[in-house]
DNA sequence: ACTATTCTTGACTAATCGTTCCAGAAAGAG
DNA sequence: CTCTTTCTGGAACGATTAGTCAAGAATAGT
């Protein structure tokens, strides 16, 4: 047969979502591409197919690493109160870094969703993904009988997810403290 | 002297905006621009600059018109519990009308306000006119008796910002009528 | 070693990007 | 009318866009 490819399919992918992660799709070039996955143009053609091909892979690897990450801090053993703050606090410390580059899927919705169906499903997706993570994790808290008992648990873990893909999106505009915070302690007083 | 320009100014600065509501801003192209304003390309840029000042005027010019909009509705005599939800269930119309641009100042937050500082500027200045707005509402609710006294109204009108960006954005991805009225129904049942 | 396949490379499309130039038409002031 | 200014329209700018081509280097199986 023939010789092996000498780049790692997914190291690239990585490093292509990180790309439309910070800078969105339009103003993300397939210059912008290849400088930063560290393959050949013509490389990236023949194994990811076209840009827009490419992006929506990106928004399948983040799908992947991102809502395992969140579906693990919500699945801790634990408080389950504790495990939303923390979640939303870490948006809150996303602020003060230097990228602010939000969330690949939040900036998915807002860019693309609306004129692409594909990207639009992918976000679908994730969002009932996230929702159900939160509504398992208020249903485990009603359990434990650290939470008390909801009225519509499916309505505030909606509610939840609005919240906080609302607060991701505040975070790129502000970065007063005590505004973010603000939002949060409101947000999870619904809880109480 | 010499004569008049044949255009108006503000209603081409108006289609302008349209066009960057519906695009973004870097899927916009000048092309598209001098189409959709009918002025000339020379008279498009003698007028207004080059790309990223119109828009930043166009961002202006939304923030006056739109805010006055929202000022309106909530400054308003009577319920300010139905003036909010008033306000929160247009954006979940907006979910089932053809275009679904969202909310010109979202989507800038989201694309620009990351890496461009007069973007975050303006986003950030919108915000806070927001959110005085609802905090003068929720004021002007609890001296009349329809609210309960609030403990940190401040930050309950933060939190009401939040979740209508949050919703503005989450009407991008889902059409589902019931997810949306959840969040609607418990972000106003923190009024309660 | 030979051959078949595939990867890598950089030059190369054609189109579009934002922006500018220029010539001429239009219209107020004298 | 003339003069002056401004608006208009199209052509053009160089840069960048997404995407392709062709040729050589590399490596597998035989």
């Amino acid at each position: 047969m023939a010789r092996h490819k000498e780049f790692e399919r997914d190291e690239a992918l990585q490093k292509a979502m990180e790309v439309f992660w910070a800078r969105g799709y339009e103003a993300t070039s397939m210059q912008n591409l290849v400088e930063h996955m560290g393959i050949n143009r013509q490389s990236l053609y023949d194994t990811f197919g076209d840009k827009h091909s490419l992006y929506l892979e990106a928004l399948d690897r983040y799908q992947e690493v991102e809502s395992r990450r969140l579906f693990e801090l919500l699945e801790k053993p634990g408080s389950v109160k504790k495990a939303l703050r923390k979640l939303f606090t870490n948006v809150i410390e996303g602020a003060f870094e230097g990228q602010r580059r939000g969330c690949l899927m939040n900036n998915a919705m807002s860019e693309l969703a609306g004129r692409c169906k594909a990207t639009a499903e992918k976000t679908r997706h994730n969002m009932t993904a996230v929702e159900e993570a939160f509504h398992r994790a208020l249903l485990r808290g009603i359990k434990e009988g650290e939470l008390k008992d909801l009225r519509d648990p499916r309505a505030v873990a909606r509610f939840l997810y609005n919240s906080f893909q609302g607060l991701v999106l505040t975070a790129k505009a502000t970065q007063d403290r005590k505004t973010l915070e603000d939002v949060v302690k409101v947000t999870l007083s619904v809880l109480d």
